[in-house]
This record gives C-alpha cells, structure tokens and sequence, in this order.
DNA sequence: CTTAAAATGTGTTTGACTAACACTATTTAT
DNA sequence: ATAAATAGTGTTAGTCAAACACATTTTAAG
C-alpha cells in the first residue's frame, strides 16, 4: 500500500539540494563520591586537534539517532544502558569552520567508578571538576552551560541523581550529589526525610563499612516504582536554591 | 588565527560522507477561548499529498536553525515573535520513506484570533481540537503526543500559558485555558489566588464587556516580570491533575 | 418590576508539608 | 576514657493549598 503510493518516488529523493552533516555531542556527567565532572577529550583530528572537547561522533546513513547515541557513548565510556536526555540541536550556519554541521547534543549520566578507566586513557579522554572545565572546541562551551543547567532543572524535580550514583547508596552520598550539582549546602535532617519520603529506596540491611563510623544504611533503588515516577514531580530542591 | 589554523580544511570538507536532508516540524497550538487546538495542514506535494501533516519545511543551507523555525512559524501564521520551543530530533532511518530525513520538531504558542485567517486557508490549514486529531503522516501523531505532554509539563511549572490569549485577558479565561490544557475542571476561586499571587499580572482597570455579566476584570502581562520569572517554579498544576 | 440565575470577586478554615533546630546513638582517634 | 565525627530520629512554628461560604453585579424570565 505504502510501496504502491510512493511509485513515483522509489529510488528517488525529495527535489531538495540541502543536505547536512549531522554529528551529535554529548556532556557526560559523572560523580565520584565528592564532585560532579565531565568526561572531556583531547580532540585527535583537524580542525583543532589537540584541543579540548566534548564527546562526539557523526550520525551515519543507516543508523537509528538513538543507536547512534548508544554508540558514542558505549566507545567513550565502556558502558550500555546509560541514562541520556536530548538538550538541543546546534544549528549555527558557522558553528563548525570546516563545513556546516548540525549538533544534536545530549547529556548522559554515569557512576565514574563503573566506567572502564583503560577505555578514558585510549581515548584521551579525562574526567574535568565543574569548576575547572577549559575552554571548548567551537560551541562546546554552551553546551555545557545548557547541560549544567538541564541537569540542575531536571534533578530538582525528579529522581535522577540515582543515574550517578553505584547500585548500593547511602543517603548522605546522595546529599554529598545534590550539593555539588547545586553547589549548595542542605540540612542533612530534611533532606533525609524529603528522599525516604519517595519510598524510591530499598533498604538492603547493610551499612556502608567505608565511611568513618560505619553507620551509614545502604540503599538500592526501587527499579520500578523509579520506572513509574520518572515523571512525577518530587521538589528536591527549592526554588531559591537552583 | 582560526583561519591560519584551518589553512588544511579550507574550501574543504570532513572525510564522511553522510549528508542528510533535515526538515523541521512545528506543533502549532492555539487556543480560540473554548478548546485548545492544532494548526494542520493538507499536504499539497508527494508523498502523502492530500493527507493532513504538522506545518515544517527543510533546513536551508546557509539560514540559522532559528532562523529557519521564525520562517516557517511566519509563513504558515503571518506571526512574528511567535513562542516556541525545540522539543526533540526525530531520527529513525526510516521515518520518511523518500530519503532519509531528520526532523527537528518544536512546538509553538500563539492566540488564534491573532493569526491571519486568509494565510491558513492559502496554506491549506485548519485549526483542530485536541480530541480531532485525524491520522498524520509519517510520526507526526508522536510528534503531536510529544508535544502535548511538553506543553502541560511546562504549563504546570511556567507561566507560558499567557502566549496563548490575547493581550488583555481574564482570569477566568486563563482558568478555561489551563482546563483545555488538562482536561480538569479546576476551582475558581484557588485558581484566581494562586495566579493573583505571581504578581505577574497587571490591572488594566477595564472589565470585560463581551462576558455575561461584565464583570471580570481585564489584566495585561507585566512582561518585565514574565521574562525574569520563566524560569522560576510556580506549579500551576498540581501533581495529581497532569 | 421583581426575582432567579449566572458570573466573578473576596473570605475562612483545616490539614499537610517545609524549614529550622534539638536530641540520641555509634564508631574512631587521641 | 573522652571528644569528635557521622548519621539516624524527633519537634515545632510557619506557610501554603484544597475545600467550601458568602457577597456583588448583570442579564434573563415571569
């Protein structure tokens, strides 16, 4: 039926010259424990080699945009499955001084701990601290700043964070999250309660035996009361605070 | 310096072949007093002639991405300054069956009674309710799902709902608004302190002589406020109503 | 001309939630 | 043994939202 209706146009294209190189960029967000970073590199090709940059690849022929997603983020970190939001397409006719090139720009949120460290190093890839991140290939740096600021908008309103913590949390490693991302401090006391008030979190029965009093309960994540509430609204964070 | 440093790429391109026609599609709600709804068009060019489509066009080679939505808002509304918000990049390889083509797919906000009634019928357009919504080409019906699920998740948080009435409004007509939004019936009296309380809203001291009982007092936007506050939190939509 | 109905603005009360701060218990280090 | 650090639980006052009552103005019906 399809087939029949598009006779005139099998093995035909749209009467249209403008065809565009499409490549995608992606700020992959990683936590350590302590501070929230990037995942940059050390671009290896021209223009601007040597130069620092965000994670990226060109959108193929045959490949689905999600598929190619998966695919940069699987060769920059090792990892499949990884949380990831679209942010924007960068269209500025000279955003790329070799030829026009849209950007399709993403976030990804990873645990730095479970990413393979060898994989950073074939890449010449470095984890940056928010506060220390260089200057940027062409619009990189604008990037980041929408990415930072989705990130900070989208956290405070739903469970996220979880994306960058290990599978086993304790609450204050989730506190020790939300104030790097929003470089602010909170009363431990209601943060506590706002989270348990979820009831996103499965207590394991263990404690954390590396913290200093060992007193801390570890955590896992209700998979799929979080599947079900990724939408809902749960006001981590205040509005004074973002 | 850039072009010293590009001096290998000049008048040259990257080393990759996949160039990739890049359209753009734009969900135009508008809203008449009563319902919410679409601006749709009868596509007049192959293929799928004849079968109603979202209002877009292709990217050309030298215009800014955001030049290029302004165009199409403007060709198909007679609007400038029109709101609008990207949404997502659709990109499965193969989403239109001609060629490969990426759609970068946005929604746009504007008052019906503002929009230029000769241009829709030029065009071959209709406004259509919400609950009309006839099969669209392609993934235009996700598209349209997309967007509705952006447009009353931002409408809870933002206070975009005003791009959708004329400039002097009601109250009431602002309720009747955010009710066609989300198909709920809402209380009068909360509804009107909660918006009151924004400070958002200015007396014009004129009431509405076209309501039943002459009444409702006319407010402008305090614009200044509006586009300092667009991105703080105001939950004009509890939870539970989304 | 009177009265009812509809539309719209203002007021009140109750319960839930948030912010701020106190207290308690456990482990390690001195 | 005692202090310091960590982390869990408790309390209280203030704010805000949901539910509902009441008052005012205009039109419509009789």
């Amino acid at each position: 039926m399809i087939i029949n209706n598009l006779s005139f146009f099998m093995n035909n294209f749209y009467p249209h010259t403008t065809r565009i190189l499409v490549a995608l960029d992606c700020i992959v967000f990683g936590f350590d424990g302590e501070d929230l970073k990037l995942l940059l590199i050390k671009r290896k090709f021209e223009p601007e080699s040597g130069k620092w940059s965000l994670i990226g690849g060109f959108l193929e022929t045959n490949e689905d945009l999600d598929l190619a997603t998966n695919r940069i983020l699987y060769d920059s970190t090792g990892l499949k499955d990884i949380y990831f939001e679209e942010i924007q397409t960068f269209g500025k006719v000279n955003r790329d001084p070799v030829e026009r090139t849209l950007s399709i720009c993403f976030f990804a949120l990873i645990n730095i701990h479970a990413h393979n460290q060898d994989l950073a190093k074939a890449q010449n890839a470095s984890w940056i601290g928010l506060k220390d991140i260089p200057k940027l290939i062409f619009d990189h740096n604008e990037m980041v700043d929408l990415a930072l600021e989705r990130l900070r908008y989208k956290a405070a309103l739903h469970p996220i964070g979880f994306e960058l913590l290990p599978e086993k949390f304790t609450i204050p490693q989730l506190q020790k999250l939300y104030e790097s991302i929003y470089d602010v401090a909170m009363d431990r006391r209601n943060f506590s309660r706002k989270i348990l008030s979820t009831n996103l979190l499965l207590d394991t029965g263990e404690k954390n035996q590396n913290s200093p009093t060992k007193r801390a309960i570890l955590y896992t994540l209700d998979q799929e009361k979080y599947q079900k509430q990724m939408n809902a609204f749960h006001y981590f964070i205040s509005d004074s605070m973002r």
